[in-house]
DNA sequence: TGTAGTGTATCGGTATAGCGATACACTTTG
DNA sequence: CAAAGTGTATCGCTATACCGATACACTACA
């Protein structure tokens, strides 16, 4: 695992590292048990905080893709890799709806309004969904 | 139109007021030519700062869904409408999107990212197609 | 058991988002 | 041309996001 990071992207530098890790899972470059390389490595590496490297690994332990041992390292869990092959079936329905939306001529930052207010919407109807009364 | 607002929900007031208006152009509540609410009045029946509402009507106007003429008011104009009927059809194709992948139980997170993914990758190639070389 | 390698916790600085208070400027209408 | 109704501009406050400096704590292993 290496990562690379850009400075002036506007991108807060925690998400560009957590992103990093998430595709490599997804494309198999990271599999179960496999040591992410060590936060003051990362942090010297890409003269960078180690604080920044240590809330990249806090989050992605949060989202339950990586297991973060005091003291030892942070690794890589096999609920992570299990999902990557639904992924790889989700982002091909996601490619073939943003292709559609495109030839609609739209910009993308009406897709992402319309995409977020579906979303919203699916969430309260599920919500009512499982409601009782 | 009819304004109203959530304190608590942790969305910004302004984009909440931006929302309003973009969905009642879409459901055909707003027309072209129709009047927006006075700055003043939407800020004093929300109890609200009229700064607040300035920004919505400004960022409103920015993306070309309102005119604001100074001393006169703000207006729907005719390309806003213009979109709508598209937007309703760019709803279906996300919709249908958005069901398949919470039947792949894709939280909404992960939906998200996948989005942002694909969103992100189809902008860049298509700047490559536009390149020349 | 101690030392090197690992993650953790605490504090502070800077930039920015969001909102409010208030004074200003344009336009319509009589 | 004046008054009422409209949008505009400027300033400042507060919360928070992001990142850095530095000291602490756990674990593995010789």
């Amino acid at each position: 695992m290496l990562f690379r990071v850009n400075q002036s992207s506007g991108i807060p530098l925690y998400l560009q590292l957590m992103e990093q890790v998430k595709h490599a899972v997804e494309t198999g470059a990271l599999r179960a048990g496999d040591q992410l390389p060590t936060i003051r490595k990362v942090a010297v590496d890409l003269v960078v905080n180690p604080n920044t490297v240590v809330r990249a690994y806090r989050e992605l332990e949060h989202e339950g893709v990586i297991e973060v041992k005091h003291g030892s390292g942070a690794f890589i869990r096999e609920t992570a890799v299990g999902r990557a092959s639904v992924m790889r079936k989700a982002q091909a329905v996601v490619q073939s709806a943003i292709e559609r939306l495109s030839s609609l001529d739209l910009s993308d930052e009406e897709i992402r309004r319309v995409f977020e207010n579906e979303l919203a919407q699916a969430r309260t109807e599920k919500q009512l969904g499982k409601a009782k009364t």
